[in-house]
DNA sequence: ACGCTCGCATCAGGTGGGAAACGG
DNA sequence: CCGTTTCCCACCTGATGCGAGCGT
């Protein structure tokens, strides 16, 4: 299942594990940078709510490279680098593979069962597909609102690069994660602080290589890796309300192989090459000054998206990943082959305006594929022209993506993991998505001046329309997506038949175009990918649209429920 | 005259490609 | 020798500064 895996915080519970925290790493990094979260664009739209419900996931358990099932069932060890906020986070029910010892750091208490290494974080995945620990677990609360709820924002641009098993570049100066980390909070307490950080930690115990055209094992994973493994988000400390205003995101999160770098405490990540990593999000209740409040009961809440796993490398090696990460990324439009073929086609057939227009003549389209596009940034949830967008659009630049429901996919689906399989928690999920993304947002106000009043549908919908709806269908569909994994190219957006046949030729002819092929040929299998990912805009755009006019975005929540 | 908005130019920094260098 | 890493390149984005135009 691909749902979200709720990993939560109950290994907070433990008096030791409060004593044992002092002060939250954030306030070591960088400090607060009100307003600089909004220099990067935000994601995608799309957010997926997937409740805390985690008994899905078996299916999945077959192929280690595919999905790996959201369970907190990972397995791991404090890494040297991450100092007090080892992975041990997570409830581990499933042993990990043998020959790792427990970490004795930070807050490995919390994984009395982990047999794992010494060096660095490591999450194993439950390839055996147990069942979650996260079912059956109940957390502690310290009152309403102190379980959080985690989206994942423009989930589907990272499930389409997890169909390829992810790659992120890394380099001596740091490269920046594409698609990159983005989260939407809810169930904080509003007045309570808190720290928000990324960990990275192993996802598995082997060194990867690309043979063949496939990632296969090469031996073990070297554990003996240091650097830092923490990214405390620049904003941290900072309120709940804070957090759930706007979307957190970690864009300018570095990833690097260099462990002498100055940076790296702050802001690098660093890695080792060929290695598989699983970030992980963690969201730490602190006092005003950054310290962790050590009279809470829940201190440190745990997620992890299976979808956001990758390889690190130092250069691509899955010509796939290139092409996505070439048509996703706007830093990287130069390499497009057809950059500038795509927009010599009639306005109809463009999936995106011409450049030399006004984006603005489109915002206003109802459920048009070109709707939001001028808020987008970074993380483009429709494919390469879309980016292009930005060229003309200078009032616009730097959009948070809560403006655009419509992503990549079309869709403003949220993958929700919330630390506690709860249902009451879509009390706060709902209050948390009513609040208007254009709140507080200070310097953007006249970004959304220009912009607002062209939006045909609430920037930032609030799930609770869809969550109680939140059909069987739809909660089937994704779990299809994401167990499609392994190279499948079936995903609910196929199912869609709306605008899918549409563009699907163009589409087709413009990938097999641009696309390059992949070592091992599977060409066949990408040309269908490829077409369906830039399809699936067109498709799910439809689809949004019709659901928005019917029913609000209820059926675009879509979430898993508990069995 | 003043303040605001807009458009253009500039520049720092991000991107993947490819060749060279490195190292087991 | 071969796989991996590093470096440089061209291209692009986006932040910023500046000046022109406009309204008060």
């Amino acid at each position: 299942m691909l749902g979200g895996e709720g990993e939560s915080s109950a290994f907070s519970s433990t008096k030791e594990a409060a004593d044992e925290r002092r002060k939250s790493p954030a306030v070591e990094g960088d400090g607060p940078t009100p307003g600089s979260r909004y220099t990067e664009h935000g994601v995608g739209s799309d957010r997926y709510y997937i409740p805390p419900t985690l008994s899905k996931q078996s299916s999945e358990t077959a192929n280690p490279c595919s999905f790996i099932p959201y369970t907190p069932s990972g397995t791991v060890y404090n890494p040297s680098g991450a100092g007090r906020y080892p992975s041990s986070l997570h409830l581990g029910s499933v042993l990990p593979p043998a020959g790792f010892s427990p970490s004795t750091a930070g807050r490995s208490h919390f994984s009395p069962t982990y047999q794992l290494g010494q060096s660095t974080g490591c999450l194993y995945p439950p390839y055996a597909g147990s069942g979650s620990a996260l079912s059956n677990m109940t957390l502690p609360t310290t009152g309403p609102g102190t379980r959080a709820q985690v989206y994942l924002c423009n989930r589907p641009l990272w499930v389409k690069f997890h169909r390829h098993q992810t790659e992120m570049i890394i380099t001596k100066q740091g490269r920046r994660m594409f698609p990159f980390l983005s989260f939407n909070i809810a169930g904080l307490n509003l007045t309570a602080h808190y720290n928000v950080f990324v960990e990275v930690v192993l996802a598995d115990p082997n060194h990867w290589r690309f043979q063949g055209g496939k990632w296969v094992t090469c031996g073990k994973a070297d554990n003996s890796s240091q650097g830092n493994k923490v990214y405390i988000h620049p904003e941290s400390p900072n309120t709940g309300a804070h957090w759930m205003r706007q979307e957190i995101s970690f864009s300018k999160l570095k990833l690097t192989n260099n462990k002498g770098t100055s940076h790296s405490t702050s802001q690098m990540i660093v890695l080792q090459s060929l290695h598989k990593y699983q970030p992980r999000l963690h969201i730490v209740e602190v006092t005003e000054d950054g310290v962790e409040d050590i009279n809470s009961d829940i201190k440190t809440q745990s997620f992890t998206f299976p979808e956001t796993q990758f390889i690190a490398v130092t250069a691509y090696q899955n010509t796939d990943i290139t092409q996505l990460k070439i048509d996703h990324n706007p830093f990287a439009k130069g390499f497009r082959d057809n950059y500038d073929s795509m927009y010599t086609a009639q306005e109809n057939d463009r999936l995106t305006p011409s450049p030399t227009e006004s984006p603005r003549a489109h915002q206003i389209v109802p459920g048009a594929r070109y709707t939001m596009q001028p808020f987008f940034q970074d993380q483009f949830v429709n494919n390469l022209p879309q980016n292009r967008f930005y060229n003309s659009e200078r009032a616009v630049p730097q959009t948070n993506s809560l403006l655009s429901p419509q992503s990549e996919d079309g869709v403003s689906q949220r993958w929700f993991v919330t630390s506690v399989q709860q249902g009451g928690n879509s009390t706060s999920t709902s209050n948390k998505l009513d609040l208007t993304p254009y709140e507080g947002w200070g310097s953007r106000a006249a970004y959304q001046k220009k912009v607002t009043p062209s939006l045909p549908w609430s920037p930032r919908p609030s799930p609770t329309t869809g969550f109680p709806d939140s059909s069987e269908k739809v909660k089937l569909q994704i779990e299809e997506e994401v167990n499609s994994g392994g190279g499948s190219t079936s995903s609910w957006t196929e199912r869609q038949p709306s605008a899918l046949s549409l563009d699907k030729a163009d589409c087709y002819s413009m990938a097999c175009k641009r696309r390059r092929l992949s070592v091992n040929g599977s060409s066949t299998e990408d040309s269908d990918i490829k077409c369906e990912d830039l399809a699936s805009a067109v498709t799910n755009d439809s689809a949004y649209k019709e659901a928005s006019l019917s029913k609000g975005m209820a059926a675009y929540y879509s979430f898993y429920t508990n069995p």
